[in-house]
RNA sequence: GUCUCCAUCGUCUAGAGGCCUAGGACACCAGGUUCUCAUCCUGGUAACAUGGGUUCGAAUCCCAUUGGAGAUGCCA
């Protein structure tokens, strides 16, 4: 029970290859990560892909990119080896590994083959074959006189082997995150273990690879709390030491109607790639899906993957279900976008800017500088750097300001004065112009907004800017400065 | 339907019987700094689902109710 004693810690993220990583799978990859690293231990990375029928191309390659990304980085697994390998769970079936336990197991008594169709009437029928059968399969083929099984058997009649479940009593266990399971065993059903098609279900090749691999923690969602029971009656049968379980509270979201449901595509992007192509960052995910969940029992909330390990505990694992919420996201995304060097966010937000191969790309670095507070998601910086190559269209009224006592009156004075003088400025930079708008400005005896704003609004045509008039102007050239004040003169008269 | 789990501000959470007139963060509101906007700084609004117990004392323990979620697949 106690887990500081615990020799070696081994966990497993066991994902299916069904398309894009979503970030409840990821959280649970996470915390399986933290557990075990946060305890010297292995973290492995075991490929589930059972169902041949959701299989999708590219999607383990999804996987690996995703981890990489994360940080989340793996001791075993397919493409890395290790010594319980093989990591995919259709190559150990090839190589046999699942019928023979399976087969132990109808052997001990603990199984049985059945052979009803999946269609079967029998298996639809309410009418169970023992009484005892309150839920799922009515046990038709339970208890086979064994010459029938081998029977059918030798006719070839395919079949499915299912647990032989003990539905006297109840099933008690001990979750490291939740407490004391109890479950009454009657309404467990014989869930299959081997497939029509020879594949193992969820239910067998995890418990029969956990073992193998050697894991000690199982760290999944709080979905299986209910199945976990079936689990240790299979551990049981084979004599095998149940591992520690973390059952994980779900991560919920919100529809438009308001509606708390899983978190599913309606909520908007839920994979890690959708977010990251949002311009999310990977740290910035990494930390935010840290704390749904989980807490380090302090008021500290920014945390890189070396701090999670630090930090990490099962006692901080929270048992509620948490909505995720975007908003949060958006605000720790913004914290770790200031984190970062002008130069680094210029390399990020480049992509996103549309200003690449135009005179803007070698200033990228000073635009990353202007943008970093007032990001929240790298994609933003598209709309926000727009009006360098195309000023907005924009009517007279944009030209007002009341607290500052701007109008369109006064904006056209301020241009007829200001455009002589700037275009006559010998040196053409923040600090020349700025000066000029701060002369003009104490000459009126007028504030420095009354000056300033007009030549803004003229300059970017927009009401809010990621800078001011002396910097705008600054990075958009004497020529196209002018230009544009020229026009909003115009647009006044 | 049945079974299991969960329940503190709108959201993420702290709180393991007295430290709680319930703390932090996001969001929101107000003020300040500022070359607009944003950043930044100050402050504010806002919660123990309900009802019973247990106890000198309960957000914390127990029970019930209500609400929510999950399971009930030859999906994982």
């Amino acid at each position: 029970m106690d887990q500081e004693l615990t020799a070696s810690v081994r966990t497993r993220f066991a994902p299916s290859p069904t398309g894009m990583m979503h970030v409840g799978n990821l959280r649970t990859a996470l915390y399986a990560y933290l557990l075990a690293k946060s305890k010297g231990g292995s973290f492995i990375l075991r490929i589930e892909d059972t169902d041949r029928t959701r299989m999708v191309d590219q999607a383990v390659e999804v996987i690996y990119k995703t981890l990489d990304a994360a940080g989340l980085k793996h001791d075993e697994g397919p493409d890395v080896g290790g010594p319980c390998g093989p990591y995919v769970q259709s190559e150990r079936q090839a190589a046999g590994i699942y019928m023979k336990y399976a087969k132990m197991l109808v052997e001990k008594g603990a199984a049985y083959y059945c052979f009803c169709d999946k269609a079967d009437p029998l298996e639809e029928s309410h009418e169970p074959e023992e009484a005892s059968f309150s839920a799922g399969y009515n046990g038709h083929c339970r208890n086979l006189p064994q010459e029938e099984v081998s029977a059918n058997l030798a006719a070839g009649k395919p079949f499915v082997i299912r647990q032989k479940i003990n539905r006297e009593g109840s099933t008690t266990y001990q979750d490291a995150v939740f407490g004391e399971i109890t479950i009454k065993n009657d309404v467990l059903d014989d869930q299959i273990l081997i497939k029509r098609d020879g594949f193992p279900t969820y239910n067998f090749a995890n418990v029969v690879d956990d073992h193998l691999m050697g894991i000690t923690h199982v760290v999944r969602g709080a979905e299986y709390l209910s199945s976990t029971p079936k689990y240790n009656m299979l551990y049981e049968a084979f004599g095998w030491t149940i591992p520690v379980y973390v059952h994980l509270p779900l991560i919920m979201g919100r529809d438009a109607e308001g509606n708390v449901a899983k978190l599913s595509k309606r909520h908007g992007s839920v994979s890690f790639e959708n977010l990251c192509a949002e311009g999310y960052l990977p740290e910035a995910i990494v930390n935010y899906i840290a704390l749904l969940g989980w807490n380090p029992k302090n008021e500290r909330e920014i945390f890189s993957l070396p701090e999670l390990v630090e930090a990490f505990n099962i006692s901080g694992l929270n048992k509620a279900s948490a909505i995720f919420d975007y908003e949060k996201l958006a605000w720790l995304n913004g914290e770790y976008i200031r984190k970062m060097t002008p130069a680094q966010l210029g390399v990020l937000i480049a992509p996103y800017t549309h200003l690449q191969g135009t005179r803007f790309e070698p200033v990228m670095e000073q635009l990353a500088a202007l943008l970093q507070p007032r990001l929240s998601k790298l994609s933003e910086a598209g709309e926000k750097l727009a009006f360098l190559l195309q000023c907005p269209d924009y009517g007279p009224d944009l030209f007002f300001n009341k607290k500052n006592k701007v109008n369109a009156e006064s904006s056209r004075e301020i241009l007829s004065i200001m455009i002589p003088r700037l275009s006559e400025l010998k040196v053409w930079n923040a600090a020349t112009i700025n000066d000029a708008i701060t002369a003009c400005a104490s000459e009126r005896s007028c504030k420095y907004l009354s000056v300033m704003l007009p030549l803004l609004f003229a300059v970017s045509g927009l009401k809010a800017t990621p800078g001011g008039a002396s910097d705008l102007m600054a990075l958009l050239g004497r020529e196209e400065s002018l230009a544009r004040l020229e026009t909003a003169l115009a647009k006044l008269s």
